[in-house]
RNA sequence: GGGCGUUUAGCUCAGCUGGUUUAGAGCAUCUGCCCUACAAGCAGAGGGUCGGCGGUUCGAAUCCGUCAACGCCCACCA
């Protein structure tokens, strides 16, 4: 065996074998279940640290499960993204010099469909170099035909049950890609914008002004009105007159409503219906007609703009809108209407794919009324028979639901499911689509018969991703098959809090509506990896390492590792190399460990007490660890738990198990000693496997001869309780007792390195009392049982008994003294606390019996101790 | 403007239904070691008074109030 961990080879050779015996699969049987569906990543996105976090944590779910005996199941698949791959796509078409308005949606979608099969599904490949224990048989993508056919079903099914309807609404427009967005895909950016104040002549009083501030000037060629609030005094005299919009020239109504703020502003609010989703309600209320003067891409559109008027505005035509927003306001500054222009921060919404600011944009979408699917989706999570982790995003899915709004559906998009609704083309043709009668609409999974034409949009990527659960295991189309029966609900689910909105609480509403069930018990939500400086890994910045090339470097268990020491739930990580190397020194560690145990050689004979106190000792301290790892499992905590597995191999096996069984060089070790410790050895590789499945697999194979077929990855059936050293007699104590004699191990070595003695010297150790075998062989020294202290000697103190190394020609009298006195103080100091708490009779009197006698033994150790060392200066001085 | 969360050693975090030898871990740092499992290692050591202030209590990192900083989510003040 080499001296160091290689993990590149064996990587590849286990996860072969791993696929080659079908280990990842799964079919339902009489086993407990346990489920976890991929977040499904962009099919044509490629592994970053993101994804490492929350895959690892997936895999380490799935693979302790597995070896608890359950039947797990973990789904991979792709998500078709629509909108980012879309607009992957058209990018892409650009480069070819080819335009998506020349195609037609038949020619676009075969080069989508192209692009999809030469890029999709890098990510899953890439996930098996992570280890990812996924069922590959399974794997599936939103618009496979099995996922579509759900997709479809869904839709009609909420049609037809009154959940889904057609409507002409303020919507989120993306002028970039030139479709309709969710509240959701909208992300709101502080901006340091301008406010501009706008005089507008008042009609009735030549020389008058109505001051209107804005934000947005370039909309005024859409001004409708100019609303005041009937309260406010300063504005009285404007009630039931006209202004004249600047630049444009219409002549508009003052009305009054409420809705403006006293005191904000001018107090005069101009009125764009159809620009602004607040102006557009204030329409709806007062009956005002929209002028939309923006193209879908946001460009001028002066033909909306009445005839009369157009000539005074056709200079603006074809403009984009930030273009347009300096000239109008040098333009209305030539014509001495800008009052006065302020600085001014506010938000802007920006779409989450384009990163272009969003239009609100009066338009025909298909929504899907909410206010239902909150009801049912809000109360399991609020009390917990969905558990979150960690909980305080309880609080925001409850805010969310609470204050839900429809949720827009269709975007004009190709790449996606397409509507299934159809409009009779002779209807249509005398109609128009904004028109068109809502119960002629024909909602079919089926294109109906005779003259129709399909609606041309697409759905939302996340109407799909919301049947993920139940449409993985076909539960949309055959609700009852077995599949759905055994595997739904999924144990987990593992993402981050960025897409609970769009995701998580849409998953949950489907699950109960389609299944009647959750869709899944617990969600760890994960926090955001970031580098080291605290900021986000982005490409742009280039702080985004390659997951491949860390895997290359470290290897995957140590990548795994990395990743996860410092990743509890819901807290960002601040990632860094140095993580990885730890996980890659652990792998080293663990397998020389190996080679060293499996170096040894094994002969039949009794094991010295040495051995038979280690092995008892160490199987108390692996089950403890066992017992704790659980816990923290079933809490989720799995950086703890791994931390806990690492201390125990590290320090307690690696540090002091072996050594303490180690024979004297050339000399061979019990067999009975030895088979204890390949026991452990495996305990630990189990304990261990699902965050480090490689090596451990590896070590596995190497422990002993395995049946072909053979992996570690299966549940352990051994009893290891009824191991014959823990039936032997021990309290509680026994723990403790091995604790105190590691410190005074620790004790020897101490006075071993202060005096810079050679590990090799024995020297001599004076104990009041019986003391193991192993201090003389861990500490290299010869116990005295009840010996004199020679005048010179340094000794320390372990609990309250005083040890004391000989030394004669090594000893510094003064400093031995000035260290004795240095820990007097710190001894005294302590007792005074003590002290000063059993003399405050309220405490005596109120406190805790128990915690009462623990403050007299405090003071009882304490002044023993303190005699101890006093007597030590004595007798140093004498 | 609302809501939530965080603030403990240089860094990342545990501890927080108040009391377990005057605050723990990993990493980093420092010192000494190439001792035939591992220098990707071993043996030691140093380092915080628990964001500030005030309160409750015999007793607070742990409960309450307040202030501050940072972060996140939501919201139609143009």
């Amino acid at each position: 065996m080499d001296k160091n961990y290689n993990p590149s080879e064996i990587e590849a050779r286990w996860y072969q074998y791993w696929l080659d015996n079908r280990l990842f699969h799964s079919e339902p049987d009489g086993r407990e279940p346990f489920t976890i569906v991929i977040p499904p990543p962009n099919v044509t996105g490629v592994l970053h640290m993101g994804h490492v976090l929350n895959e690892t944590i997936q895999d380490v779910l799935v693979r302790r499960a597995r070896l608890e005996g359950k039947n797990a199941c973990w789904v991979p698949g792709t998500d078709h993204a629509s909108i980012a791959t879309e607009a992957k796509v058209i990018k892409r078409l650009k480069e070819q010099g080819i335009n998506k308005s020349d195609l037609t949606r038949e020619e676009f979608l075969r080069h989508a469909w192209d692009w999809t099969d030469e890029h999709g599904g890098i990510i899953l490949k890439q996930l098996r170099k992570l280890g990812c224990s996924c069922d590959w048989d399974r794997t599936a993508f939103t618009m496979d035909e099995s996922r579509s056919k759900a997709v479809i079903h869904v839709f009609c099914d909420l049609y037809k049950k009154g959940l889904i309807y057609r409507g002409l609404r303020m919507v989120n427009w993306d002028p970039e890609r030139q479709t309709a967005l969710s509240d959701e895909e909208v992300i709101y950016h502080d901006e340091h914008s301008k406010f501009y104040y706008l005089r507008y002549k008042v009609a009735e009083e030549p020389g008058k002004y109505a001051i209107v501030a804005t934000t947005r000037p370039e909309t005024i060629f859409g001004d409708i009105a100019v609303c005041i609030n009937p309260k406010e005094e300063k504005n009285q005299w404007l009630k039931g007159k006209h202004v004249i919009v600047p630049g444009v020239g219409r002549v508009i109504p003052i009305i009054e409503d409420r809705y403006v703020e006293i005191g904000f502003g001018t107090g005069c609010l101009k009125v764009t219906p159809a620009h602004d989703v607040n102006d557009y309600a204030l329409g709806q209320k007062y009956n005002l007609k929209t002028i939309d003067i923006f193209t879908a891409d946001a460009h001028l559109n002066m033909d909306t703009v009445e005839e009369e008027l157009r000539e005074n505005v056709k200079k603006y035509h074809g403009m984009d809108r930030f273009e347009c927003r300096k000239q109008i306001v040098e333009d209305l500054k030539a014509l001495d209407l800008v009052e006065k222009i302020e600085d001014y921060d506010n938000k802007v919404g920006y779409s989450e794919r384009t990163n272009v600011p969003i239009e609100p944009r009066l338009s025909l979408q298909w929504f899907i009324r909410m206010q239902h699917f909150a009801d049912i989706a809000l109360p399991p999570v609020m009390n917990d028979d969905i558990v979150f982790y960690p909980t305080k995003y309880k609080n925001t899915y409850r805010n969310w639901l609470e204050n839900i709004k429809d949720w827009c559906i269709s975007r004009q998009l190709w790449w996606g499911h397409r509507i299934p609704a159809y409009y009779d083309k002779d209807i249509l043709e005398q109609t128009g689509l904004e028109n068109y009668p809502n119960d002629k609409i024909i909602v079919s999974e089926k294109a109906p018969e005779g003259n129709y034409v399909q609606d041309e949009g697409a759905l939302d990527t996340w109407f799909s991703s919301w049947l993920w659960p139940i449409s993985l295991f076909n539960g949309i189309e055959q609700p009852d098959n077995d599949e759905i029966a055994y595997y739904y609900p999924t144990a987990d689910l593992v993402t981050g809090p960025d897409i609970i909105f769009f995701w998580v609480a849409r998953m949950i509403m489907a699950g109960y509506e389609y299944q009647g069930k959750m869709p899944f018990r617990h969600v760890y939500f994960t926090g955001i990896v970031r580098d080291k400086l605290g900021r986000k890994m982005s490409k742009s910045l280039g702080n985004s390492p390659d997951p491949l090339e860390l895997i290359e470097k470290y290897g995957a268990d140590g990548v795994r590792m990395g990743i996860l020491l410092s990743a509890p739930a819901g807290n960002d990580i601040l990632y860094d190399d140095s993580l990885c190397e730890q996980g890659r020194n652990f792998c080293n560690k663990i397998w020389n460990c190996f080679r060293m145990i499996k170096g040894l050689t094994v002969a039949e004979q009794d094991a010295p007490m040495t051995d038979r106190e280690a092995v008892t000792w160490f199987t108390l301290m692996l089950s403890r660890t066992e017992k704790e790892v659980a816990d923290l499992f079933s809490k989720y905590r799995l950086s703890e738990a791994l931390m806990a597995i690492y201390k125990l191999f590290t320090d307690e096996f690696s540090g002091w198990y072996l050594e303490m069984i180690k024979p004297v060089y050339g000399q061979p070790i019990s067999k009975n000693t030895y088979t204890s410790t390949l026991v452990f050895f495996e305990r630990m590789l189990r304990l261990l496997h699902p965050f480090m499945p490689f090596i451990t697999e590896e070590l596995y194979h190497e422990l002993a001869e395995r049946e072909e077929g053979d992996t570690i990855m299966r549940e352990d059936t051994m009893d290891w309780d009824s191991d014959e050293f823990l039936s032997q007699d021990h309290d509680g104590q026994f723990l403790q007792r091995v604790e105190e004699m590691k410190q005074v191990i620790t004790g020897v070595r101490n006075v071993r390195a202060s005096k810079n003695i050679p590990p090799k010297e024995c020297l001599n150790l004076i104990a009041p009392e019986n003391l193991s075998e192993l201090v003389g062989k861990l500490a290299n020294c010869e116990i005295i049982i009840g010996g004199e202290k020679p005048a010179t000697a340094a000794s320390f103190i372990v609990g309250t008994t005083e040890y004391s190394v000989p030394l004669d020609q090594f000893i510094n009298k003064d400093e031995e003294i000035k260290k004795l006195e240095a820990d007097l103080q710190h001894q005294e100091g302590f007792l005074r606390g003590v002290l000063a708490k059993l003399n405050n009779e309220r405490f005596v009197q109120n406190a805790k019996p128990e915690i009462v006698e623990l403050e007299r033994k405090k003071q009882h150790d304490a002044e023993q101790r303190i005699a101890t060392i006093k007597a030590s200066i004595e007798a140093l001085k004498a």
